[in-house]
DNA sequence: GTCGTCAAGTCCTCTTGAGGACTACCATGG
DNA sequence: CCATGGTAGTCCTCAAGAGGACTTGACGAC
């Protein structure tokens, strides 16, 4: 009954559900659907605390009467929170509040944090190799690699998981050419030594000395969706790493891939203080 | 008719709809639900070029005959592929295959490209000021600058359009304090004459010195989701982009949106020779 | 020729109704 | 005490149908 204050505008053209322009996010208009309003509503009444991250919300049955929709419709309203990674419904029991907590991850530190010690990085992440040997190199990784999609490489896939929670964090794998890791370690399954691009400097006596990171947003696989966990459609990030040597050949190429939701990224760099020629085109970020 | 072939595996336990773990990543499980499997048929013939990038897909009704589905399950299977931005529904019209090119932008540019002209960045975009003048800081820009939530600031909102295709690219805001810019050119409406940094620069005589940029993907506000024309629930870029002079005092606080499915970020850095001390809690990108 | 009206085709919203599958809990029997 | 089975509560899938809103294009009135 008191959501029917909320639901109870009385149905308008479409043209009335334009936003004014200048309305602030959650200022949805008068006339929205009413699955989109009561995904509002809802969103609200997390942000607002009345569920806390963690906790169940009521059962679809209940949300029906409370709104005085069917089924159907407060299901797309659901809908709308899991793909936003909000909520999470679990069949037979529930629909909680994500707890959405992103890790903090630091850019670039990869090497120089390496390079100070000569042990594994990330303490708070347990390492695990899936998978060490030879395959085919995948069309992307080919592609930057410079190499024909199909061609053999050294792979070494990794799966990263949190200690405390250990709930999957990050997928990963690199992609050795075989010239440089074949007979070695390196084909070898288990944890290495140390970090892998000291492993790689030491075998072949050259020194990893430029990097290209390309960053891509993109909706998960079927695969991915499984392994981390995460309602279908959801984004992840996806960053594809080639390194370099000085006389520019590909020393490896390795690519990580975290849910979207969960990770933020830091990126501290000094800003040169004098003019260089660089392509005019790019625009700035 | 046809369609049946691919349809009619009889239903079975959901237990039977496990991935077998191994599987690549388009092998959904012999009773995968109807939605699921007409997405994934769809999914395959738009890798096949059946439907091209630009093409009209059938109507629904159309659909709906093919798959021998009802409308809303069948709607429920367009909804996946809207969600992974592979096609676009448009009202009245047709449901089209979206052609996914990516604008490529670097990071960490912006300085080096600015420095060496003294124009303004972005020759195929066009730069718009949509607002300029006195505001209070959000939340999430008081946050990272330091000041309070809600203190005054100078505020520059701006949008970028291709030049060509007159599309929404990028939202974005710069945020600077009262004390740098009160009373200058920069709370005035327009195009500034330099890049904005070159400016504040001149008219503070300190230099920018590092910079922190703060990168999260988050699904989109229905405001962005309105400018940029996205399926609703879909990822948005966000980086915050903090930079101070020597003294690490902030003079700029920006940021920038992009939708996520219409970007890719390149990073072009060098590796370090020499250990370090760092944190080595950092883990691995 | 220009404008407005109309109709067809399309996607969008929502309802009612049914059956199934999964999980947790509890009572019962061993 | 433990295992078994039942039951209630939950989310998941799907059908059939109705009305609405939007776009386009053709037709007719002016």
């Amino acid at each position: 009954m008191r959501e029917l204050d909320f639901l109870q505008l009385r149905p308008g053209s479409d043209r009335e559900r334009q936003l004014s322009g200048t309305s602030v996010s959650e200022n949805l208009g008068a006339m929205a659907p009413k699955y989109q309003r009561i995904a509002s509503a809802l969103r609200s009444d997390i942000k607002a605390g009345v569920y806390d991250p963690g906790d169940r919300l009521p059962a679809e049955t209940a949300l029906m009467e409370r709104f005085k929709v069917s089924l159907p419709t407060l299901r797309q309203a659901i809908g709308l929170l899991r793909a936003e990674a909000l909520v999470e419904s679990r069949h037979g029991i529930g629909t909680f509040v994500r707890q959405n907590r992103r890790l903090t991850r630091r850019s670039r530190h990869r090497y120089g944090a390496a390079r100070a010690r000569s042990g594994l990085l990330s303490a708070h992440l347990r390492h695990e190799i899936t998978f060490a040997g030879r395959g085919s190199l995948p069309e992307r990784i080919g592609e930057v690699m410079g190499f024909s999609t199909g061609d053999e490489a050294v792979i070494r896939r990794r799966r990263l998981y949190d200690r405390d929670t250990a709930r999957l964090e990050e997928i990963g794998a690199s992609y050795l050419p075989v010239a440089i890791a074949a007979g070695t370690y390196l084909e070898q399954p288990g944890v290495v030594p140390k970090a892998l691009f000291r492993c790689v400097e030491e075998i072949t006596g050259r020194r990893y000395t430029t990097a290209l990171d390309r960053w891509v947003a993109r909706p998960a696989t079927s695969e991915e969706t499984g392994a981390f966990d995460m309602p279908s459609g959801a984004p992840v990030l996806h960053v594809i790493h080639t390194a370099r040597d000085e006389n520019g050949d590909v020393l490896e190429v390795s690519e990580s891939i975290w849910p979207a939701d969960r990770v933020m990224f830091l990126d501290e760099y000094d800003i040169p203080a004098d003019p260089e020629t660089e392509d005019p085109k790019e625009s700035q970020i």
